[in-house]
DNA sequence: CAATAATCTTGACAATGTAAAGATACAGGC
DNA sequence: GCCTGTATCTTTACATTGTCAAGATTATTG
């Protein structure tokens, strides 16, 4: 508990204003100091949680990983085939950073996805959504009996990533407006 | 001319000097008083050449562009089809950007590429590389005496921008070591 | 309960972006 | 040539920011 001196919760707290300014006013503006105030700390208070601006930035974007995960979860739900698995995965990826154009370039902009894999020590591949792609596509190869060298399966793999990823990129970029609707992804994009 | 007061030609040199500062250090060490002070000049100077730190980021990315549009222009010369065409100049844009990836990160990561096409008033699609890739697109079709709807004409194009685009993504990722080599694209990827 | 650790505050500092006011150089009209 | 306006650059100043150090306050543990 407590109220006065300490927080209770803060380094929760902490992130979650985190997530809060870069929703509101975009990652720019997300600075230790504000993230204080609108937790009611101080300005050196943070840094009893994090030894830098860099440690909070990645706890939040482990939070916002999170959530893109329990979408990229319930879009694959129920779904019959591992193909229509994947494809549902492909929209609800690009809707996600859509929707949330802040997201993508606080994930994958600036200091990069690095930082916050090497972060997680000796990264080989296993960020989450790159991992639950390897699970449904090797469901893909298994349902329809076909057979691939690891090599195949990697290009595969990196092809189709690289297709929702980049057009989740693309999509980001606002100015950018096609007659194509993101939204509702066509299956030849994925097949 | 000019050594005391006037520089000469400022302007240009400090979209030089902030390249190679972004090359020397990264983006997250340029500064606009780095950048007055490499080219010797008080830190407020720069204000002559540019409104704010946005203006010369843009200028610096249109600097970046350029360099990468010949880059991709010396890979489709002399290539014989436009299928040859696009996979050069689907390498060599992977190529570049896993050669630099603080180009990278520079120009799609943090305030996005979208500011930079804003500046460039009412973008719809202009952008240098990808009028580049739509020409190459049509001459494939027209080359294989394919025809196809405006829609699916967008849909193939989008898609081969998104492999490519996402590719250099993933190859800047320096902490993904996949067993894929990004410098010998295989043509599945892009066929 | 005492000592140690965790948490938070206060105060300070350097780096940065930016604005205002003034200095210096250049351009064109006279 | 000279004067005047304009472009360019400097100086000064200020608010914001990340970070550190010293100290205050609370929690924890033996």
């Amino acid at each position: 508990m407590a109220d006065s001196y300490h927080h209770g919760n803060l380094r929760q707290a902490l992130i979650d204003a985190g997530v809060k300014i870069i929703n509101e006013n975009g990652e720019e503006n997300l600075s230790l100091r504000k993230v204080a105030a609108a937790c009611g700390v101080s300005h050196a208070a943070p840094y009893a949680h994090f030894k830098d601006k860099d440690e909070l930035i990645e706890a939040i974007k482990e939070n916002v990983t999170e959530r893109f995960m329990e979408k990229l979860v319930d879009a694959i739900e129920g779904k019959p085939t591992a193909d229509a698995a994947i494809i549902a995965m492909g929209r609800a990826y690009v809707t996600f950073f859509s929707k949330n154009p802040d997201y993508y370039i606080f994930l994958f902009g600036k200091q990069n996805i690095t930082a916050h894999l090497k972060m997680n020590k000796e990264y080989k591949g296993d960020y989450p959504p790159f991992l639950l792609l390897r699970r449904m596509y090797l469901l893909h190869l298994e349902q329809n009996g076909l057979e691939k060298t690891v090599e195949e399966q990697e290009i595969e793999l990196i092809k189709i990533w690289s297709i929702v990823h980049g057009m989740a990129s693309i999509a980001c970029m606002k100015g950018v407006k096609s007659s194509f609707n993101w939204n509702d992804i066509d299956e030849r994009l994925l097949t």
